[in-house]
DNA sequence: TATGAATGAGTGTTCATTCAT
DNA sequence: AATGAATGAACACTCATTCAT
């Protein structure tokens, strides 16, 4: 469809370019269209980049469940989630762009559409770690907040990599599920099982902790 | 000094609206000279951007290592470089998101002004892991790749946990600390041991894994 | 017809939007036809535009010619043409608006339309003055030039009281002909008879009237 | 002053080609300036068309304002006023396109502008009705109704002979005063005595007055 | 006969950048 | 050392107009 070769253009310019300075002549061109055809399809540039961010939110999250089977343990969800997930960003890195960072950088209402995304990975991963820490007896279960903040640390690991393994040639999707998996599931297991790094004491008063 | 004013503005509108959306004129204007004077010195709007971005990533660089003192353990060292990295960005947001939205988001110069201050502290983190696997004796000693992969992942992490405290009304730089650090050594530790887990064997043909 | 409803469409969108600001794409939908149908009927935008004035116009001088009946006195057929116009207008709001504002506003060609309309209308107006004259046995037959820009004085009052009476809720067309028919008809009277306001001799020099 | 020079422009501009279709361009270069001059001193198309509705409404006021010398008779200041009014829309034929038609064909916020002026003139006008009424002892004081319809009648006699004028070649200021004041101030004299014209009864039924 | 789909040309508006002083 | 005044180049968006069917 006439569209999709409109929203192919418009996420490959807008991750290439960034938003603003991705121009409407520019993706009405790479498309092979007029302009008045795109507006006629997509209302206006701020509509136009809001349909990108929505397919492309879609299309990875489909990616990802696609890739997980639920009859599998926890861990094997996990990682053929991440695999799923540094080979769709590794196949789209111009779509990756525009969720990962030009979404986030262009105000509210973009921002949202892409943390709605966000939260339902998170939601995932949260799942997981929580089936994890049962798995394990982790007898007083976690708490809540620490819960949240795992997977925060966990998927924002994974979208770094996920930049990192683009931007490193020679890294592959295995490679990078293999470092982060291996990195998070020790972590995690030590963290049931109550293995907990001890701060020092909170510093009284002047020096100790940096000044800010 | 007057130079100083100007990037302070500088920081403050390009972390707020944006590189492109800032407009020479509310810069000059929130800095309280006129805009020929911006440009006397600073050449040009891609010149001033950059100017921010180095005065920035060192500052951020500096705030980290003066937190960081080299006779403590590497664990220790490691905690108190979270500390005041989550600290710094969380007392200059608008700093925070000019190094870590605006600059990667548009283009080569920028992002590779960044990428030399990432460069630094993924190698500080390095050379933390490093001498941790040394003082665990980890026989084997971890391969390079590995090593460099999971610095990334731990620098990642502490990134998005940095947008995560900053927009989470109630978290300090201490719980973010602590959520990572938890995760991280014990992860880490694991990882020296050589306990590692297995990823299944790659999936031979047509289904398995994903396609994507 | 068809085009009968093209012309009503166009009509209450030229006149309520003006000629530049109404969109041929409105005037399709609101005829209830497809867009290249309205091109196929009328050529061009301008050309419906034409059209248009001259359908009202000619609605317009027949709406007048209707209500004068040749046998009655000249008073008479000068009360029952104003009464025609005030009648005729106020019930087609739009096809005014077209024939008095927009035509006038958009360059000699439709300029030119209408102003052949408001010539047969003068000579209209201007024939039964000279009736009244004659039949005043006015002596001195009035100068052409004066009865000319009486006539076209009369038909400005009317053009005026017309707009007046649309946009003044409760005058109805009965009470904007008295009003002029009062006015005009002992002007007229009195000038027949020879009484003429004398001006003052003109200025010398310097002052005395305006110099703008 | 350089805005001087733009609103002249401008002026001309949509005097002649009306205000949709005066595109911004074309008035910079006539000014001889560069287009974002324009925007820096006056905001925005809309901005500059009420300005030089301001600026020419004032004018034109002022003009017949200073025509008028307070201390002389009723029928000599009327006089007065429509020698002024005809020269001041003779010597600006575009200011008064702006005016009388530019401004009342393109929605309430310019039209407002000149309605604001034209209920200045008219209360001037009707000023000098009461006063004519006065003088010539009009036993019954004419009705209020009456005498604002009059007015609207003389005024709009006057616009449209003012059109007329520009129109015609060799029609000066001094005979198109002299035409209206000849018609108006006998037919207001026999007003004031008395002397109306009176309409036949309203028609019964079905035919009559023009079906409309 | 009638239209869905498409576009060339142009609009108002903004902004980084530079002289003249 | 500092600025008020000015602009070239671009951008998002619209609309009268026309094919292919």
């Amino acid at each position: 469809m006439r569209e999709q070769q409109m929203l192919d253009a418009a996420v490959r310019t807008f991750g290439r370019r960034g938003y603003m300075a991705a121009s409407m002549d520019e993706i009405a061109e790479l498309a092979g269209v007029s302009k008045p055809l795109v507006y006629l399809y997509l209302n206006s540039k701020e509509d136009l980049f809001t349909a990108c961010i929505r397919r492309e939110a879609d299309a990875l999250t489909r990616a990802v469940r696609a890739g997980v089977r639920p009859d599998l343990p926890a861990d094997r969800r996990l990682w053929d989630g991440l695999l799923a997930f540094f080979a769709h960003t590794g196949e789209h890195p111009d779509a990756w762009s525009v969720l990962h960072l030009q979404a986030r950088t262009h105000g509210e209402p973009f921002a949202a559409e892409v943390a709605a995304m966000r939260t339902e990975i998170v939601a995932f991963v949260t799942g997981l770690v929580v089936v994890a820490a049962r798995e394990a007896h982790s007898d007083p279960d976690l708490p809540e907040d620490e819960v949240a903040g795992l997977a925060e640390a966990l998927v924002g690991a994974a979208e770094s990599l996920a930049a990192w393994a683009n931007a490193t040639p020679g890294v592959t999707a295995r490679q990078a599920a293999a470092t982060l998996m291996n990195f998070a599931w020790a972590g995690l297991g030590d963290l049931m099982r109550g293995n907990r790094w001890t701060p020092p004491p909170e510093a009284p008063q002047g020096r100790g902790e940096p000044r800010a």
